[in-house]
DNA sequence: CTGGATCCAGTATGATACTG
DNA sequence: CAGTATCATACTGGATCCAG
């Protein structure tokens, strides 16, 4: 990933750059909170309050701040309705689709090893 | 995933008792650390020193804490050789190599977009 | 409705020292 | 080498209040 090396050459500087950014892009949405935005936003565009009240649980410091952060990345889009009261609705770009597709496989993963993860857990806790 | 709902039946409480579990392992296995560890054992199987300088940043309480987690979900497992010095080695199951596919993807994902994130970050931040 | 700002508690994390 | 325990601290996240 992230750990690209192909070193040896006279980027090398351009290479470890590169490596860093894509290790703040990795921390940034590898995150609980980004990542069921993702792919809560997945199925439809929502608004605030919808997006809030869809994850359940996440407080409103939070979604702004993640949501805040998506869009600086480019994986969606805020659109402000300049009505009253204002209306903001937030959309998935191209690449915060093709991101939500990873999602989506890990949920798979999830569904399709809960079951295993329980059992472990309880050998584990014993 | 995580949001299931089929609800409606006399097993309601089964599958939001199955929804708040999928929930806990999602928030286990979504952060950063987690995932870059099983992306890093994926590759092979690592002993902690190994692992530690592979992933470069992390401190050693949390790696430690991280394998616990990741050991007790049945991702990995710890194999103890009982000599002198003690040497443990960390392996991914079967469950932890499917989950490595997903994290593989959201690599892929990262190296496609960096350009297109980084050009993204400039004009916000503007 | 959306979201910024502030205050504050709880937690996560790092550094260090110690054990087997 | 691997891991635990302790401590100090930074930071996260939640509650609340205010504004457009």
């Amino acid at each position: 990933m992230v750990t690209t090396q192909f070193s040896g050459s006279a980027e090398d500087a351009d290479i470890s750059r590169a490596d860093s950014l894509a290790r703040e892009i990795f921390s940034d949405v590898a995150n609980k909170w980004a990542l069921l935005i993702i792919e809560t936003l997945g199925e439809r565009t929502l608004r605030f309050t919808e997006l809030r009240g869809a994850l359940e649980g996440i407080s409103h410091k939070m979604l702004t701040q993640n949501l805040r952060m998506l869009e600086r990345n480019g994986l969606l889009v805020r659109e402000v309705h300049p009505t009253v009261p204002p209306r903001v609705e937030y959309t998935l770009t191209e690449p915060g689709q093709a991101l939500r597709a990873t999602v989506d496989l890990m949920c798979g993963w999830t569904r399709r090893y809960i079951g295993h993860i329980e059992e472990s857990r309880r050998r584990f806790d014993a």
